[in-house]
Formats: C-alpha cells, structure tokens, sequence
DNA sequence: CGCGAAATTGTTAACGTAAACATCGGTAGA
DNA sequence: TCTACCGATGTTTACGTTAACAATTTCGCG
C-alpha cells in the first residue's frame, strides 16, 4: 500500500479512500490510484483488514462430513447465502464425533478467524455436560435438541415422519414397519418417535425398529429381514438410500413395489425420482435450512439478541410411484 | 494479550511464548500466565497472527456447487487433510460457471485471508483467454486441461472410460453405446473422448452419442431412446447417477438388465451397489484427488518449485452385476 | 566469593490498514 | 479584500501479535 501511494504520489490513506470507495477523493487523484494499484497489483491484505476491524467477514463451518446428502446441500446453501451477505465460509472437519474432537475443534475455532459458528452436528453431543462453546461466540446449531441453550435450525423431522406415516395407513395399510437411522444420530430418534406416535394415535400396533447406518447396504439387510415377514406391507425408512437398499432386497425377494409393499423414504434426494420405483418420500429443504443458519447468525453477530429456540424449516411428502393400498388379500399369517 | 500479561504479572511477550508453547518460560511464570488465560478467557487474535506471519495458514476452494458427489467427496478430502496440516478451508463458491463470475471469485480471492487456492472447475473456462489468476496467488486445479499452466490434479478419466468399454466388448459385445455427460464438462469430453477412441482401436462401429446433464432424470430420458434401439446391448454412461435412470429406463422398456443390455457406470458412487442390478462401475478415488491437492499446494506455499502437469489418479473398474454377455440371439438388425 | 555464561524476562519495533484529527487550498459572502 | 468555511489530502495512532534485541537474574565453577 505504500508503494502504491509513492507511485501515486499520495499518502497511503488516500490509497485506503480509493480501495474502499469512499467519497472526497478527486477524480483525477482517484485514477491515479487506481493506475499505480494495477501497476503493482496491489491487493489489500485482510489480515490487517480484520486485525483493524476486529471482524472477520467469515463464518466457521463444523461438521463430520460432506458424505450425506443433507451436509453437502446444507453447506452449499450455507456457503451461497454467506457469500451474498459478503461472508465467507471456513469449513472445520471433525473426524470421529467424539467428544474430544469436538472439543478440540471448538479450542482450534476459537483461534480461528471467525465470526460465528454454525454446527451441523448430527449426533447426542452437546447434550452431554463437557461440551462448552467458548463464551462470545456466536452460534447457531443444525439439527439437535440443544434448543433450550442455542439457536437452533432443523428440518421438521417429526412432522415428516408424521406424513409418512398417515400417508400408507391412509392408503389401508394396518401399520408402518421403521427403518430408523443410527441410534446416536438425533434426526433419527426424532423421526423413530414421531413413527411410532403416529402408529399409537392411530390406534395401530407398533412392530419392532429396524436399525441401518443411513447407507444403501444397511438398507439392503434391513430390507432382507422386512421382506421375510409377509406381515410387512408398508415401510417407512428414515433416508432414501436406505430406501434403495429395501427397493433392491424386497426385489430380490419377489415382493413388488408397490403392490405387495409400499415404501416411503425421507430426504427427498435428487435420485429418488429416478429409483425403481420412482420414491414416495418426504421432502426436506436443506436450501431453507442454509439460508436460515445464516439469517439467525447474522442477526446475532450484528448485535441482535441471542434467541435460544428451534426454528423449524416444513417438510412435504412427495407422491410418487413407490406407495399404494396394500395387496386385496393378505397372505395369510403364519400360524 | 495485554490484560493476561497484566494479570499474570508479566510481559505481553512472555504471554505470547507460553500461548505458542515456546520453550524458556520457567514452570512456575508459565502455570500463572495459564490461569490469567484461563481467567479473562484469552483466545489469541488471528488476524494479529496472520498479519504477522504473513500467512493465514487457509486454503481456497473455487467450486460451482457441492451437490456432485465428487465434488463433495474431494472438498471433503481436502479438508481433512488441510487440518492435518494446520490449515483451515474456505469455501469460495461461485454461482454459475460463467466468466464473470469466475473472476469475480479470483478477485474476491485476491482479498481472501488465503495462501493458496484449489480450484475445482469442471468446465472448460481456463482455457479462455481472458481468465488469468493474480500473480503470485498459488493454485491448483482438478479436473481442468489446464495442465500446461498450472499444477493440475485429475482423475484419469481416459484409462477408466478405456477399461469400461474393454470389459463390455471383452463381454462379446459388438460395440458400446455412451451417454456423456455436458458438452461443457472437461470430464464429460475426457470421458466420452477415451470411450470413442477405444472402439475405434479396436474397428468397432462408434454410436452417436447421448447426452444428459448428470442427473439421474436426465439419464431415464437418454435411456428411453436407447432402449428403443433393439441393436443397443452396452451402454456406458458418463456417471453412476445417469446410469440410475438408464436402470430405470431399460426396466420400464421391458428390457433385462444384464441380461438384455449391459451398464456400466463411472464413480463408484456409494448407493451404486444398491442399484438394480447392482452397477459395474469405474471406481474414482476422490479422496485421493484430495489428498493430492492439498499436498501439492502446499508444496507451492512452502517454497517448493511449481510444476505445472498433470497429476493423475488411476482408476480401476468395480464388477458387480450390471454387465454380462450379449443375448445369444440378438434381435435382427434393423433392414 | 566473584566472575562469566546461560537462562529467563522485558522492551522496541513492525506487520498493513483505517479512524480520527490536522492541514492546506480555494471559494463565497460581507 | 478579508474571513469563514468546505472539500481534498496528509499525519498520527491503534488494532494484537511476535521477532529481534536488551536487560536482568540465576547458576556453576574456579
């Protein structure tokens, strides 16, 4: 910056002035500026920028992974919607969720160059006592239950499930059976429960949970074992690649979607319109979600009060080929 | 800084050496400044840091979208093992790939708190005359034909679209129909480049070529026209996600799968093996692609000479159960 | 017990920028 | 013609940190 100002002819504050677009400087001084900047490629140095500032136009990132659908989309919305308020996006991995890593990426943050923090969890972690944010940072939480201390974004998880649900006894289905998520996971417990309330309301029994790891595999065993009891006419599986996985095993198992059993999933990812059959599946807005993380953040880093809360994004259950009454005739029940 | 080394009785100096671990603080000086650390809630100011240093220890990642898997998967990659090293990422994303946005991401780039860059392009934009990165910022590129200018890391495309079409003629097929992906794609080309020179090497009869856009509903579309041709028995298609809805496709046109048509994908791509039938695919190592990356960026940072060339990591085909031999009695060609 | 070397701690300056204030020149109005 | 004011530009300072050097203390050894 100095040396643009010697080759301007300027003080270096003149310089500032012109990087920054602010007014009182003369045309012709301000293209001289502008002609030594280019000259020398001059780019102005954000360091010195946030030091004098004390803000670092960023927002940090925590998460477990960009494997799943929903992280990946979420972030991506994240990162667009930052961008657009002049923010940028510092992704902090953690590798295993355990209660180190997390804590360790909460010590690494606070020396980081961030603003506030948004933390895509996933997992039973801050309920647990240990975990302390470092006081003055702002936060905002995806998907937990830490409502009552944070500001919190998730998709309505229990109302989906809810849909789902109604949506195959609607159809003369005698009850749902569940191909839940992990158990650590809490969009998968949130989604198990409002399954199985959904069932007791309406008066219906409530077979057994079916456990997957969200990945078409699990799906794939799970399916093998619902496909076996000829009791099971409806499935509702908490993602859609698990949902894949039931298509192929009760395929395998020569049970027809949707005559002989129906399936919902949950997600709505682009391929499911695209599976054999074309997934029923309830839809979730990870764009939403995004644009509402760094909303609620914004608002706190520009000094708005902190809300703690959950602020729910609705789900919709898409229709499509994968559902349908089930089949005139039971097969009859083993005896 | 200062009120710790008020606190602790001690010099801000002596405060910055225990915040860095540096050796030549006695037991006992060290332990206070700790507990005034602790006490006041001290986190060291990196925007201070970084201006000092003259580093930011963060990476850039220039990218169109993380709603690819294999851009997920290698920002993934990237971030892992950007920790390891001490550095953090900073998602720079870019609306559409057009050329004003591009360089409006350099430009932002350029006022980045960011040692280096990563770009992943996918389309053919570097090639342009008129893009051209800051000088002096360190970049490497992934997937881009950019290799005679920058340091390029890339999956070798060529040899995986080379390995599909020899394994479905190796089959018994007389030759491979291709479903590419958008002109625009650097990959796309690479990919439909290799598969065109593979069947002229070996004298067969080269197929018009498809195209879909990546997605899962653009590959059912492509799909339907090649199940209508009865001479179509392999079908290689530029991604996994395309290959879905040629799965689709070749289903609802009551043509069998392998046993009909062949299909093999390209990315491996985690529900792959869920499909119906499961998909031979060819395996891309996305998290090495990463890893790569990262390395020889760093390289760059850390004053080693900059190559550019091309970095390329090998692909190797997974069979599952999508291909087989041609049908014994093919349909009578077309008169 | 005294001297020099080593270990520990403190002081100064600089990284690049921008806010606050100071200065300079010109112009309008009395 | 003089004064007051305004707009353009320059000067000073501070942001929080750490390298380099200076000062002080401690310790070993003759």
């Amino acid at each position: 910056m100095a040396d643009v100002a010697r080759l301007a002819g300027v003080s270096s504050q003149t310089v500032s002035r012109v990087a920054n677009g602010q007014s009182g400087v003369v045309e012709s001084t301000r293209e001289q500026v502008l002609a030594a900047m280019r000259e020398l490629g001059y780019r102005p140095n954000s360091a010195a920028r946030s030091l004098r500032y004390g803000r670092f136009n960023t927002i940090g990132v925590i998460l477990f992974g960009l494997a799943s659908t929903g992280n990946s989309r979420t972030v991506e919305a994240i990162a667009t919607h930052a961008a657009a308020e002049g923010y940028a996006i510092t992704l902090i991995p953690v590798g295993m969720p355990t209660q180190d890593n997390v804590l360790g990426a909460f010590t690494r943050m606070g020396e980081l160059a961030v603003d506030g923090v948004i933390l895509i969890i996933e997992v039973h972690l801050l309920d647990s006592t240990a975990v302390f944010l470092p006081p003055g940072v702002h936060v905002v939480v995806v998907d937990s239950d830490a409502g009552d201390r944070y500001p919190v974004v998730d998709t309505d998880q229990a109302d989906g499930a809810r849909q789902a649900v109604r949506h195959l006894l609607g159809l003369g289905h005698r009850t749902v059976h569940h191909l839940a998520g992990p158990a650590e996971s809490f969009a998968a417990e949130r989604r198990a429960g409002a399954w199985r309330s959904a069932l007791e309301e309406a008066g219906r029994v409530v077979p057994a949970v079916e456990r997957g790891d969200w990945s078409a595999d699990s799906g794939y065993r799970a399916g093998l074992r619902l496909a076996a009891d000829p009791a099971c006419t409806a499935i509702f599986t908490a993602n859609d690649q698990m949902a894949l996985g039931v298509l192929r095993a009760l395929h395998e198992s020569g049970r027809a979607v949707p005559a002989d059993v129906s399936v919902v999933g949950f997600d709505d990812i682009a391929d499911a319109s695209a599976y054999l059959p074309p997934l029923t599946t309830v839809h979730q807005d990870f764009a939403e979600v995004g644009r509402r993380c760094v909303r609620l953040l914004l608002d706190q880093i520009h000094d708005e009060p902190s809300t703690p809360g959950t602020d729910l994004v609705p789900t919709r259950l898409i229709l499509r080929s994968s559902t349908a009454p089930p089949p005139a005739v039971l097969p009859p029940p083993a005896v």
